[in-house]
DNA sequence: TCCTCACGTAAGCGTGTTTGTTACGTGATA
DNA sequence: TATCACGTAACAAACACGCTTACGTGAGGA
């Protein structure tokens, strides 16, 4: 199955935006991502509805962040992407009847529970200002060479 | 993405081929599973090359257990399916000199690793006859109408 | 010997989800 | 009024599991 990437781009995004301070058009990000507008703009609605960020259209228009990255969880980000499902694996229900496959399936779903728990319970403790303290660290540690070097400059 | 199930598919074919005791061809093992003979077989190839089951053909053939359960782990099982990817979730790599996407995808990877590390590691702690086990005790628990009108009596 | 059974494997299609693309509409600004 | 930028619908591409068909091989029985 093709995994999702959605979470990852829209960290990535978030954290872009706060550095840039200003607006930045889905074409500007669609840049950043490799990707077209549009792919951008159905990602970040979720964001936009639960007040994160806002788009705004005509000159000057474009996408700004309406609170600070501390504000904003891992899970937080997560859920506005509609809370995808996690995990490649799922148990059958091939045959419901079947007594071997329901214990089969409910030991599986229990097991994938608790790795789902973790999960989200470790998304919830990390903010995206967390993360994006992970970029200024590694960032600070470069030499002048090495900054004009990277794309994050 | 379309999640796989053939760990939760594989369980319940041991767990039947135990109950069972002798062999069972393909083609009973897809009617169990609802699906086709050619996907059992490719299915069930990981575990013949790892040894927990035999495939024999013609006359009488089929496939039969070659170990206990009790001597097959969820990790044995998952590794002979060639352990497949266990998250839907994936981190972008759209730009790897961007140092922004180089912190998020750090970071949400360490996070995934922890996840994958608990279950796996679950995974281990669990045979096949512990989930067997599950079966029984509830099988025992029914009334004789009850075991009558399951599919696993 | 010949037939049937059952596995082994290759090849192709179906399907679901994210992703990519095109097209058209709407509102805001110069 | 022209342009910019978002909003949305519709459809194609890619990818992996699952399903199906087809053909080959070895084992056993008539």
């Amino acid at each position: 199955m093709r995994p999702d990437r959605r979470l990852s781009r829209m960290l990535h995004v978030l954290i872009h935006l706060d550095r840039h301070g200003g607006r930045l058009t889905s074409d500007d990000i669609a840049q950043m991502l490799g990707t077209n507008p549009v792919v951008v703009r159905r990602s970040m609605a979720g964001l936009r509805e639960r007040g994160y960020v806002e788009s705004v259209k005509g000159h000057g228009g474009g996408w700004a962040l309406t609170r600070p990255l501390s504000d904003i969880t891992l899970l937080d980000v997560y859920m506005a992407l509609g809370e995808p499902g996690l995990f490649a694996l799922a148990t059958s229900q091939d045959n419901p009847r079947c007594l071997v496959e329901r214990a089969v399936t409910d030991r599986l779903d229990e097991t994938l529970d608790q790795a789902r728990e973790l999960l989200l319970g470790r998304f919830a403790e990390i903010t995206v200002a967390e993360v994006a303290g992970d970029f200024e660290h590694r960032f600070a540690a470069l030499d002048d060479d090495e900054r004009c070097a990277s794309d994050a400059g």
